[in-house]
DNA sequence: CGTCATACATAAGTGTCTTATGTATACGCG
DNA sequence: CGCGTATACATAAGACACTTATGTATGACG
């Protein structure tokens, strides 16, 4: 959508992963991508950013991976949640969710005078 | 609201600290309290977090800070936003707002079929 | 006169991002 | 057949902005 991508706000990654393989297992490129392309262009997904992020969520056990070899002959890495990573991501983006809610709190309130 | 403080964010303070600052002149400790406080008590703004942030907006140019004795006889110093910094803080808000806006696109995308 | 709220400051540690680099395969095209 | 592009994974180095911990000091209140 705008010219230059966002930058990604440390910390949110694992959200839009998550929330990602909650339509089913992908591997990592096709994560990316979906990210991609759902944002409209506006964010892009760094590799330096994504892998370490999948192995930490897979040590989380949120996560499980396997080696697969596609039709084409490729092979890929295929994230999978757990049962445990599904709960975690309805959480994870209530969190998000609560997180927006209160900065528009503080962002929409208005001081009676002066706040010093 | 909830039991625990939420944990910041990375990179998500400078817009708390100057939409703050839109409305008056203020030190830091009243800041932080105005943040907690239009909160309700979600944001705890550590100090260690505070007066670096106030540091790099200053030095950015976007607010600047002189010292100041109230009537009480305590010093503190006040900080004000600065022209450019009341744009930025505009043109920050704005940024967040974009970033959330795209973060709900990911996060309410829906998928036709498989996504790997 | 002791404790709490106010007020500022900084160092050390941590985590997650960007940037840069490397490897390797499939596929379309001329 | 050779070449570029898209696919696919991985990691190191660096930057940056938090948390935690610590320190100093004053005013207010009982």
């Amino acid at each position: 959508m705008s010219d230059t991508p966002i930058r990604l706000l440390k910390g949110t990654l694992d959200v839009l992963i998550l929330r990602t393989l909650g339509w089913g297992p992908a591997h990592g490129y096709a994560i990316s991508r979906w990210i991609r392309q759902s944002s409209d262009d506006d964010l892009q997904i760094e590799e330096g950013a994504l892998y370490p992020a999948l192995r930490r969520l897979e040590e989380k056990g949120w996560v499980a991976s396997r080696w697969e070899t596609s039709e084409s002959g490729r092979d890929a890495r295929v994230y999978d949640l757990t049962d445990v990573g599904r709960r975690a991501m309805r959480l994870e983006v209530a969190a998000w969710q609560r997180y927006v809610a209160v900065f528009a709190r503080v962002l929409d309130a208005r001081p009676r005078g002066s706040i010093a």
